[in-house]
DNA sequence: GTCTATAACGAGATAGAC
DNA sequence: GTCTATCTCGTTATAGAC
């Protein structure tokens, strides 16, 4: 049950490239072992060995995943000191998936939750709290630099984002339209960056009203 | 091939309430016939007479929901003559949809989109060409009348709340928390609703809540 | 309009040779 | 580590009786 091919093998790394691809594209449940074996030139069983079923195959994608996801957002960390410049190049990272004509792995898994092995949910999961965690920080760190205006709490904010981000790819991808993306992250980033609707004085009266 | 129940019977009124469900909730990818076959008690066969191919009743459920959506905004149109209010219903009408723990139809079909027939394609893009276009004539309303403040053209801010609304759906649905999507469904909104930098100084905004 | 029966295919998965 | 061969099951779909 065990998966034996730990990453260390070449042809294991080529069959989550391949997965990866296809479920960003398809969705998980749009792809089969066959489309993978096809695209490799190798067979099913050949598959079975690396990765014995579907279910291991997609943890071991979003474990790679999530690894190359915290190294990105690393690098940003250690690259840029300026929560405006980290923030342009979160959006950077969806805009790569984008121009490859792929959907972000855990928002098309996020729409297939319900189908999803445990394994699988569980790591959607984790790459969403990530993902605001990360940003609540930058944010945070933006608001006292004074290089972000926001009003409430930055993890709020941080949702906000994650949430307008994940649906602009959504929404993008059918029209094949980067540009719609494009327009919508500027739209919710250019809001932080002038002191503004979002400002503290907005959150309180909006607070107020409930 | 064609669909011999119009939508007349009775029957197919059900199939499509537990296919609409089904796939709301799992995805297109996600259920089979003999999903809604056992939960009607009724076989596979009898779900073919109605629906000839899945495909067919994949368009028959758009169309429905098409028709259903419509009519919902037209309601909005006719019963709220507040731009403010109008944008409010709409965020209810998601809200509806996520309180039932589903996703939205054309949301969970945009993730999906390239294993998608044809027609569900097409109806999908029609579906969100509809929002936006209403939305942006509310927007414009809402700015004509000073209820609304937004910089830039309406069919972008249009684009931005559908984008926005979607991803915090997709988002709450595995969360199991409806707080996440109203959260980022009311900063969405309230952005709007308080006065900019750019806009004209409105007194204040109490006038526009009752 | 719904049934029994079955076709035809593809899915995930296993046994065992090499 | 990959193969051939096979299994079992689920899928969409059809034929034909009632």
């Amino acid at each position: 049950m065990a998966t034996r091919g730990r990453g260390e093998s070449e042809t294991a790394t080529q069959i989550l490239d391949v997965a990866e691809r296809l479920v960003q594209d398809r969705g998980f449940n749009g792809f089969s072992y066959a489309d993978v074996a096809a695209e490799l030139h190798i067979t099913k069983p050949a598959l079975h060995y690396h990765f014995a079923s579907k279910a291991e195959l997609g943890e071991a994608l979003m474990s790679r995943y999530a690894a190359r996801f915290a190294a990105a957002l690393d690098d940003l960390d250690a690259s840029e000191h300026d929560a405006t410049t980290k923030l342009e190049g979160y959006v950077g990272l969806y805009l790569d998936v984008l121009r490859q004509k792929r959907m972000c792995l855990c928002g098309m898994l996020a729409a297939e939750y319900q189908t999803l092995p445990a394994g699988m949910r569980e790591a959607v999961i984790g790459f969403f709290d990530h993902n605001e965690t990360w940003l609540e920080t930058v944010l945070e760190q933006g608001r006292s630099q004074g290089t972000l205006h926001f009003g409430g709490a930055a993890r709020e904010q941080a949702r906000v984002i994650v949430a307008g981000l994940e649906g602009a790819m959504l929404v993008a991808r059918p029209y094949g339209d980067i540009g719609r993306f494009e327009m919508a992250a500027s739209h919710l980033v250019q809001g932080l960056m002038i002191p503004g609707p979002n400002s503290v004085r907005a959150r309180e009266s909006s607070a107020a009203r409930r």
